[in-house]
DNA sequence: CAACCGTGGCG
DNA sequence: TCGCCAAGGTT
């Protein structure tokens, strides 16, 4: 609620969306995660500022032809919002329906999802598509859980096949575990008396277009005699603190290093690896990642 | 279509 | 502490 409140009151209509700086965008959604949603948003509001003159569209189809707007989104608009009889296929979807159905296709696989959004689509309510799929997803989240379903407060009891099979708790079917990686992290932050070293994030990595400490990734978690950048700083390096920041599909094992410097010297090394000094007072001005917020917030904001 | 994208709650 | 899960979508 906090992060919807301060959103919606930043930006009231859709065009103080699309003219607001993607870098105060990507500030308002700090700590959510997922920020390549607040980019899209952000690209979507343009958008329909821009080429449909502020006007939303109506359509599943066209809903579906917007950046960040999948099937489930797209679905859950329309049905909801204009009453098109479309599935929203989500989490709870599946777990409800491969129950109720007695569905043994594994979920994880990308095809799977058009047997369940074409068996959505014969099922679906035609007069109340929005109470429909709402109701779906309420069941899901609140009687047929993952773990422990509630089957006998189940309005569908009596008609659920998993349930008559006995089966209940193996479906659905969920294969594909996604496997995680280690890497390692290394923060060095650089500080003179003009300020702090900070670097934008690009390229297709996590925490794209966020702002961090010049950063160097090692193959293991020592910080060796490898960083070729400048070799007489590294004797100046001191150890701060370390952590491990988990993700979805990554563990980051960070760690952090302290700089002082000589203004001469932090220009130097700004022409060697590139960031820019900014002003203590103006930190809250950059989007962060997590674990770069808690490590400001403790040296610097206090 | 597999891989990738962040964070927090919960049992 | 750890694994699972999330009212997913893009590349």
């Amino acid at each position: 609620m906090k992060f919807y409140n301060n959103f919606t009151q930043e930006f009231e209509t859709i065009f103080d969306l699309a003219n607001a700086d993607e870098q105060k965008v990507l500030k308002l959604w700090q700590g959510l995660g997922y920020y390549s949603r607040a980019r899209n948003l952000h690209y979507t509001a343009k958008y329909i500022s821009e080429e449909l003159n502020g006007v939303f569209p109506t359509s599943f189809k066209e809903l579906k032809k917007l950046k960040g707007i999948g099937d489930y989104t797209a679905a859950a608009i329309a049905s909801i919002v204009y009453n098109e009889p479309v599935p929203a296929v989500d989490g709870n979807m599946f777990r409800v329906f491969a129950r109720y159905f007695n569905i043994n296709d594994d979920i994880s696989s990308p095809k799977t999802k058009k047997i369940f959004w074409d068996l959505g689509l014969e099922v679906i309510d035609q007069k109340r598509p929005g109470d429909f799929n709402q109701a779906v997803m309420d069941l899901g989240a609140t009687i047929c859980l993952p773990k422990k379903p509630k089957c006998e407060e189940c309005p569908l009891n009596e008609s659920c096949e998993a349930l008559h099979l006995n089966k209940v708790e193996k479906l659905p079917v969920k294969l594909k575990k996604t496997k995680v990686s280690n890497r390692f992290l290394h923060f060095i932050d650089i500080e003179c008396d003009n300020g702090i070293a900070m670097s934008k994030r690009v390229g297709n990595d996590v925490w794209k277009n966020l702002y961090t400490l010049p950063k160097i990734e090692t193959d293991t978690d020592l910080l060796d005699k490898g960083w070729v950048i400048d070799e007489d700083l590294q004797k100046d390096l001191i150890f701060i603190s370390e952590e491990k920041h988990i993700l979805s599909h990554q563990n980051l094992f960070i760690k952090y290093w302290k700089l002082n410097v000589s203004l001469d010297k932090m220009l130097n090394l700004q022409d060697k690896i590139g960031f820019e000094i900014i002003d203590r007072s103006n930190i809250d001005d950059y989007p962060l990642p997590k674990p770069i917020e808690k490590y400001l917030n403790k040296y610097y904001l206090h």
